[in-house]
DNA sequence: AAGCCACTCAACCGCGTCATC
DNA sequence: CGATGACGCGGTTGAGTGGCT
């Protein structure tokens, strides 16, 4: 349905962009706005389509991006995330607030997936595929705990979208009209500050120093610097206004649950705001988007909301050093075997810790526990 | 030095969804 | 209310690169 014929058109380039056409973009974008992309190209002179223009600046040319390799805790969010959502890359990217979803997905399918499946992990499931994991109290593995709280967590990042979407329509409704409230929004959901300085882009990498400059690279290969200030406030990617949301049967979601459903909050972890709070059914407007519920759970709004992702991003146990998999061959004495048995045998503590988080009581014995009535 | 292979990741493709007419 | 346009998302592709033989 109403689907753009693209880069069909004749005439449009393909493939990888060159730094003139980044630089077209670049200035366009920082003194226009992206507005129709569709319109883009034509004005800001490049021979690409619409949609070609708008991945590069998603994936490339916004200021807000931090590339290079990932840490520890990004790897652990991305997993977490990744076992609760699935392949919803954008919703995951929205936890790491300067990584896109494609440099996500990447990341996933050409390093952590293998990596899982390397020491015997199912990286859909989280299952253990073989004996080599096992977790501390010999519990099987399972991910069927995991599967409220993946319906808790997506439908609180629905809301989270929905509800930034309305804040930001009510505070622009005084002085714009719809057209350009809808503009402010789909530039504020790329996190993009309009008047931000992007050509600085590539500024920055020509001053930096140490770095390899090659601006003929063919891919146009830019990279940016890590230290840029964050965009939002913690490592979570939440932001003030976060919120708890309803199961995503009362959202509107294909879930269907029965109408007067309960859901209750039975864990135990008195370090999340969420603990012992109850939601009772209700009509009408979901009673947990109003602050009074988050006073009720004995935690401010913005904890509130954070509560849950906080817990799974930040009440993760022993920290891992490193993926030692890039970097651990230094050692020329050591033999390869092992080598081998001892980056397999730190894997498997980095994934047999991940697991025990996941499965563990405090955490998984599902935040919220479904009553159906 | 050359060929082969595996890996990475930027970019493309196609579909779904939403807004507008 | 259906048709159309535009955008966003997830899956896939293929050029570039480095390691190995």
């Amino acid at each position: 349905m109403g689907r753009s014929p693209c880069c069909d058109k004749v005439n449009l380039k393909k493939g990888p962009w060159t730094v003139e056409e980044d630089q077209k973009l670049l200035a366009y974008v920082e003194k226009h706005g992206h507005g129709s992309w569709r319109a883009l190209p034509a004005k800001a002179g490049l021979q690409r389509c619409g949609k070609s223009c708008r991945l590069r600046w998603t994936n490339y040319l916004r200021p807000d991006i931090k590339r290079g390799e990932f840490s520890p805790q990004e790897e652990k969010t991305i997993i977490q995330l990744h076992a609760l959502l699935g392949n919803r890359w954008s919703a995951i990217a929205s936890h790491l607030p300067k990584r896109t979803d494609n440099e996500i997905k990447n990341y996933w399918n050409t390093h952590l997936k293998k990596r899982l499946a390397k020491v015997g992990i199912d990286p859909c499931t989280l299952k253990a595929t073989s004996n080599t994991l096992s977790s501390a109290d010999g519990r099987p593995r399972s991910a069927a705990n995991l599967s409220h709280m993946a319906q808790w967590e997506s439908a609180r990042l629905e809301a989270e979208a929905r509800l930034a979407r309305e804040s930001k329509l009510r505070a622009a409704s005084g002085s714009m009209n719809l057209q350009q409230q809808q503009q402010q929004m789909r530039s504020s959901s790329l996190g993009e500050p309009i008047s931000s300085p992007c050509l600085d882009v590539l500024r920055e990498r020509k001053n930096t120093p140490g770095e390899n400059v090659d601006l003929e690279s063919p891919t146009s290969t830019l990279s940016f610097p890590e230290n840029r200030p964050p965009t939002t406030e913690s490592g979570t990617g939440l932001v003030d206004g976060d919120v708890a949301v309803a199961p995503a049967s009362q959202q509107g979601s294909e879930n269907s649950e029965p109408e007067g459903a309960e859901w209750r909050f039975s864990g135990n972890d008195t370090t999340d705001c969420l603990t012992g709070f109850s939601v009772e059914a209700f009509d009408g407007e979901a009673p947990w988007l109003s602050e009074p519920y988050a006073s009720q759970a004995g935690c401010s709004w913005g904890q509130f909301g954070a509560g849950f992702t906080g817990m799974l991003l930040g009440e993760f146990g022993e920290q891992k050093t490193r993926d030692h998999s890039r970097d651990s061959h230094t050692n020329g004495h050591e033999t390869c075997a092992d080598e081998e048995e001892e980056e397999g045998e730190e894997n498997r503590n980095y994934w047999n810790s991940i697991l025990n988080w996941v499965n563990s009581p405090s955490s998984s014995s599902s935040p919220v526990s479904y009553n159906p009535d």
